[in-house]
DNA sequence: CGATATTTAGACTGATCGGTCTTGAAAGGA
DNA sequence: TCCTTTCAAGACCGATCAGTCTAAATATCG
């Protein structure tokens, strides 16, 4: 899964993936069929991770804010300093792939759609204890969330420093609650 | 220019050039030197034209709020429907390359501090205009609103509606406006 | 028209791609 | 110890990659 990681698909040859998994070719081949389907296994493990973590943040026994704070504090690690130059298999996927490999468009739109729904799930629960700022729309403003986080994604790649990146994760979500 | 567009880097062969350039083998070579040289030449006229239109979202003689409505109608534009789904060149190159290519790395972080300097000169007249909300410090809000547009792109890969994409742009907006 | 310059199409090169297949060594069981 | 099974190493395959080069066609100009 990590070498899809940085790299990308295209990119990523077979003899990368052999010293990844330290196996053979026949091996590989056995176990997983072909390059394309091994690298929907690598997606597919990569958005259930993604899922469970937000799942542990957004934990319903937790107080709502602090899970969207949790949520957005993981966005900003993984995307500040050295762990933004790593990139994320999903949006580099979605740039690659998304548009002409409909298996892989499939899993991306759901992914989007599973995480905007928790965030949106999360808000939903924060505005019924009051905790939202005035004319909150939970729904509206998990779009945004989810724009934003896979933003961080984006500008990520230039590695900037933690510090920035949480302060301007702050003032968004400063934005939306009381 | 557009052939590297959807498709990236590595998913672009040299038919595809010869295809879209309407160039024989040797006028590309003699013209361009390499792949990587017209990429890059690619590259740099995508980030021009995209800086000019920003400066033309944000002309000094508009009202900056206006500025601000144009510029995020623009990427609600290029990210909704079958627009959102050719993508993005600088997003697909900075997820695909910005890592490992030192001169991509350099050309995607500058026109992110670029596009980022424009947003917050904007939002700094519009402040002196007493335009903002309470609190909104241009600089940071304009970091907000990159990684937001930037996030369109991404999430505009699985094709959302142009109307759901405006109105998530404009209760973004909207929290930062008087 | 004829001579020269330019550009074209595409053959060709070596490397590498994804994927298959063979070979030989190691391991396990009786 | 010997037979069987398993698996790793890597040879091999056709296709395709980026890039070079040649030969024919086309354009230019006197």
């Amino acid at each position: 899964m990590g070498v899809f990681w940085s790299r990308g698909y295209h990119a990523t040859a077979l003899p990368d993936l052999l010293r990844a998994t330290k196996l053979s070719r026949g091996s590989l081949y056995a176990a997983f069929g072909d390059k394309h389907s091994l690298f929907l296994r690598a997606l597919d493990r990569y958005i259930a991770d993604a899922l469970t973590r937000i799942d542990v943040e957004f934990d319903p026994g937790r107080e709502p804010v602090d899970g969207l704070r949790a949520y957005l504090a993981g966005y900003v690690d993984r995307t500040s300093g050295a762990n933004g130059r790593r990139g994320c298999l999903l949006v580099a996927t979605a740039m690659e792939l998304a548009g002409q490999d409909a298996e892989v468009g499939r899993r991306v739109a759901s992914f989007f759609e599973a995480m905007e729904a928790r965030v949106a799930d999360a808000l939903s629960r924060a505005k019924a204890a009051g905790k939202l700022a005035d004319g909150v729309e939970p729904s509206s403003v998990a779009r945004i969330l989810v724009c934003f986080v896979e933003g961080l994604r984006v500008v990520g790649k230039t590695a900037p420093t933690r510090n920035t990146s949480r302060a301007t994760a702050d003032a968004l979500l400063g934005r939306f609650l009381k």
